[in-house]
DNA sequence: CCGGATCAGAACGTATACAATAGGGAGTCG
DNA sequence: CGACTCCCTATTGTATACGTTCTGATCCGG
């Protein structure tokens, strides 16, 4: 546990004063950009799960004060991203056993029944978009960039969920899709990680042909053996059975 | 606009200093408790849509200092029942027709999908109180308390999300519910407020005898139904057209 | 030598103070 | 008489200061 903490605080160090010189100070626009920052760097698992976040830290790292950063790091709360403890501060959030089969029965419900509306409004240009994301994603995995892959297949899934036209269902997507990279941090096997190699390549191009049934379903199987390849079962929480796991030594 | 304005505020205005006087400060509890105070007053029409909400004004009927007031606030806005602008603070939020439809087209997928899970998994505990939640909603109606039949009829929906033992949708069909009182603020008539008059001890007697597909279809023309009876259309939004309005007077 | 208690340090929760900005009103000019 | 401009006030955005509490380290007693 200690080793990841250590390991975000260092990540955490590396980028220092971010933010610009300027004197002028536009509005909360720079917290959304703190918050972005936050937030992608959870994404891409530079701030593993279980990872302090001390507001201090935080406040001189990006050169504004604890206020500043409460906002940002309570908006993150509400996201689930991260678990505000009362007197303890916030940590990058460490889903549990209950939460990843719910984000995951939510997303399998919700970005399935989007398809056939994806299908219907999909635009010739869209379909490019697409297909650039899902290329620089496959890029990224050749290059054995895992972080900079988790962040292109989940800003994939939300583009998709954008297309829809429903905004409501989209930013709900678009949650589920953060905390699906909390949980591919917590129970992914290191090696393989994210989504198939060209399932999102096949996704565009059944949508791209207005087949919003095929899509669907295939999103289904996509989803499904994103959650099967996932080693879930509770780890030992806080020592819980010493003496079994010391049973053979007694 | 001002008319709503003064009401919401007049409302507000009533009840003072509500904070216990104790001198112990317990964490952030009484900032959850004026939390949701607010939000039951924004769902039961008490603060009707386009109210402001100064942060001043509630810091000194709750007793609290800004600090908190701006907590809550900004809870509320990342759950859409609060505007934020930039540099004129905040209001309750007013949805427009395409966030209504949104926010209703979500319902109809989610709590749909919601029913066969909670037909597997309700109790009988869980259809008593079901019955008794129904209840109180139609004896509400029945004293012309259209704000607390309001609350009721919310809460319901709710309690039948959580049933289907997955907390995170039940948090996304918590969210819509209460955006959903606000469309019915805006676009709803003031005789006709609320769901069908005994639709929730309908559903809750299908959901009884274990017909997941029947509570589905049921709550489709339920959701359906309280769609159709509002009256969604763009209303005169700044004096758009006032040479067409007394064009006759010419 | 070990267990418990006390104290110091650190971090969060809240309140208050200061600064910046947008809106409104009054005054003035055309 | 109307429209434009300037200033003033009201309200939010940000920072800082203080109180509270939790952790963990040291010291003492058994």
């Amino acid at each position: 546990m200690s080793s990841s903490r250590q390991t975000a605080e260092s990540t955490l160090s590396d980028r220092q004063q971010v933010t610009s010189p300027g004197p002028k100070k536009p509005g909360d626009k720079g917290l959304d950009a703190i918050y972005r920052a936050v937030s992608e760097a959870i994404v891409e698992h530079r701030l593993k799960p279980g990872a302090r976040l001390r507001e201090d830290a935080l406040a001189d790292v990006f050169g504004v004060s604890r206020t500043g950063i409460r906002k940002v790091l309570h908006r993150l709360a509400l996201e689930q991203l991260v678990t505000l403890t009362p007197r303890r501060g916030a940590s990058v959030t460490r889903p549990s056993v209950d939460e990843a089969k719910d984000v995951f029965d939510a997303r399998l419900l919700v970005e399935c029944a989007l398809m056939e509306s994806v299908a219907e409004r999909i635009t010739e240009a869209d379909v490019q978009d697409l297909r650039e994301m899902a290329r620089r994603e496959q890029e990224a995995l050749n290059r054995r960039e895992q972080k900079a892959a988790i962040k292109f297949s989940a800003s994939f899934h939300v583009r998709l969920a954008e297309l829809s036209g429903n905004n409501t269902l989209a930013g709900f997507v678009s949650q589920l899709c953060s905390r699906s990279s909390l949980i591919l941090a917590v129970y992914g096997h290191a090696g393989h990680l994210g989504c198939e190699c060209h399932d999102h390549e096949s996704l565009v191009e059944l949508l791209a042909a207005g087949d919003g049934k095929g899509a669907a379903s295939f999103m289904e199987r996509h989803l499904k053996s994103i959650e099967a390849s996932l080693s879930i079962f509770e780890e030992p929480e806080e020592t819980p059975d010493l003496r079994d796991i010391f049973a053979a030594n007694a």
